[in-house]
DNA sequence: GGCAAATCGTTTGACAGAAGATGATTTGTG
DNA sequence: CACAAATCATCTTCTGTCAAACGATTTGCC
């Protein structure tokens, strides 16, 4: 059994490199959509989904926001960005008042227990992400960062 | 409204670099499923998916494959394979025949059709993988493709 | 002031992809 | 040969994402 996989796994090392390059792009960014799963599953497994982190470490950076200007910032979408503020309110996480110069939005905030849970994390995470991205190297890491940025179109 | 959208454009340059970079790795990761998607919803309007293509390239490639074969090299579900072979068999691009040494399985084998459709996606599918990929210089693009491929474990 | 258009948060529905179960067939072992 | 385990394609179910629509509120324009 081990032997099929393995015959599979080199295979699979073999065909890729004939595929022409047209596409590879795409395969590999879907596939790396992959990767963000696993992470977010991971993440989700332990209490604090990647969306959820995401949004306690912008509340914390820059403080009180709108629902929008998180799921802009952080590429999450409005409808999405509601039940995650959701989980984090129903946590004790965040509090969500209503903007008193704009009473259609929220002024989400960060409670100390939100900043807490958001220690915490900070030396839990870095585990696992070590796992996910263990085939890198932090420098590799770093330019995947950087490449994927700008391709998104974030950061100068 | 210009201004507007403007302004959130300025404040998202703004705020990213303040997170840290933590998490930054999957929030990318996830994002780029977003170019993905993007770039496969677009290949399907014009008719050929990016499965499909894929598909395609290695059977022209390779040769007659079975399913399970495909879906590995590809990193496409076995599941979700067999509606990209449905769809293509339709079309008259691939022929399914039951591989007469292993009759579970079946020889996926591409045809004239196929062929020919292959050769007008060569052609036609540069211009919007051009426009996915615009931020990106053609060196940044073989980077992106070489470090997503080590995380992938693909390649060398 | 008053009306049209835009915005914010939310809900709903459609849809793709992933996980798990199933049936047919093959392989391995006694 | 017979039976258990593995494999291939398929089907069903579940989850996550996106688009569209809605009520409440604000903004722009007259």
């Amino acid at each position: 059994m081990a032997t099929t996989t393995r015959t599979a796994e080199r295979a699979r090392v073999t065909y890729f490199p004939q595929l022409a390059a047209e596409r590879l792009d795409i395969a590999l960014c879907r596939a790396s959509a992959a990767v963000a799963r696993a992470a977010d599953a991971r993440a989700t497994e332990e209490g604090l989904g990647v969306g959820q982190h995401l949004v306690l470490q912008m509340l914390d950076a820059v403080g009180p926001c709108s629902q929008q200007t998180l799921s802009e910032e952080l590429r999450i979408d409005r409808s999405v960005m509601v039940s995650v503020c959701d989980d984090l309110e129903q946590a004790g996480h965040v509090r969500r008042e209503r903007n008193p110069r704009d009473r259609r939005s929220y002024a989400v905030t960060i409670t100390d227990s939100g900043r807490r849970r958001l220690a915490e994390a900070q030396t839990s995470i870095p585990a696992f992400l070590e796992d996910a991205f263990h085939p890198l190297t932090p420098e590799e890491r770093g330019q995947l960062s950087a490449l994927l940025g700008k391709l998104l179109g974030i950061g100068s």
